[in-house]
DNA sequence: ACCGTCATGTAATCGGTTACATGATTCT
DNA sequence: AGAATCATGTAACCGATTACATGACGGT
């Protein structure tokens, strides 16, 4: 207990999903992730099983244990790991510039454009139309978070559409 | 020789690379990604050293060794590397619709908006200017690839200033 | 009762990152 | 000549993905 751990993005995503919606098992981490902040940031289900047993042994979390049945875990956050999550929101963040986008690449090593862009247009409208509709069901009162980063990911996917709209 | 592997993006960008220069060491590919899709798709230096060799070890390149001082290697694209660009070319490719930036998931979590803000907005504002500096000597012929990524840079870099600059 | 799908979990593998290390080269 | 920086390379580690596996549950 308590060796030390390199916290990475998935750290803090698990450090603020139990955060925001407090004890939870893995099952249900991935749930909220879903939910929330996986389109921002995905996370594979199985992660969520590992990292959270990698924090509780750091003691950003700890672990109680079910009984009987399936011996489920629940992963509270502690004192630490409140700790952490503060300082980390409270630290400048590194900047993306990368698209990392695997369409994007292929065009830039020569694929033909018309034949990308049809897949990635009806992609991309589909995934505007989701947040569209999720914005339309968001109040968009505290937390702001979630409501903001909506916004960027509707911004990010009409420039993407506009985009590949132009080769098509 | 030729057990096979998993091709990942890194392996068809080193593909790429070099077929769109010619045989390369590992320091030409370092060389050639910074000054091209570097900025889409980043790869680690010690990356361009194991996996070239990766890919000769299962037939997409070969390798030449110097004889005297270093012993550079330098990799040439096979037959099997050359069909294997082109087949990834031609299919259809996965989408992205993850933002993934550090930035956003803070804000997503919680961070202060502002304070992010400021960062955030003066790194865009620098890459959107390098961008532009490029667009302006990019005369735009054959290849368009490399143009055409560009000006998906700009407008995403645009995208991301507008969205800052609402929050700073 | 059976079948398919969703829920839940573990194990093994491996790509990618980090850290380290030594030659060249340039500048003062 | 020494220092600093750039070029070039290797090794080890580990987070993340992939593959596998079983339990529960709803429908027919």
């Amino acid at each position: 207990m308590m060796g030390d751990v390199r916290l990475t993005p998935v750290s803090y995503v698990v450090l603020g999903l139990i955060e925001h919606g407090g004890p939870a098992t893995p099952y249900d981490l991935k749930q909220r992730l879903a939910l929330g902040p996986g389109n921002l940031w995905s996370v594979q289900h199985a992660q969520m099983y590992s990292e959270p047993q990698r924090l509780a042994a750091a003691g950003y979390l700890s672990e109680r244990r079910e009984e009987g049945g399936r011996r489920r875990r629940t992963f509270l956050l502690e004192r630490r790991g409140r700790d952490a999550l503060r300082r980390w929101l409270a630290e400048p963040a590194a900047t993306n510039t990368e698209l990392r986008d695997p369409g994007l690449l292929k065009l830039y090593f020569g694929a033909e454009p018309r034949a990308l862009a049809s897949g990635q247009l009806a992609a991309h409208r589909a995934k505007l139309a989701e947040y569209e509709r999720a914005m339309g069901s968001d109040p968009g009162d505290e937390p702001r978070g979630p409501w903001l980063a909506l916004e960027m990911g509707i911004a990010a996917e009409r420039a993407w559409i506009r985009f590949w709209s132009a080769l098509a």
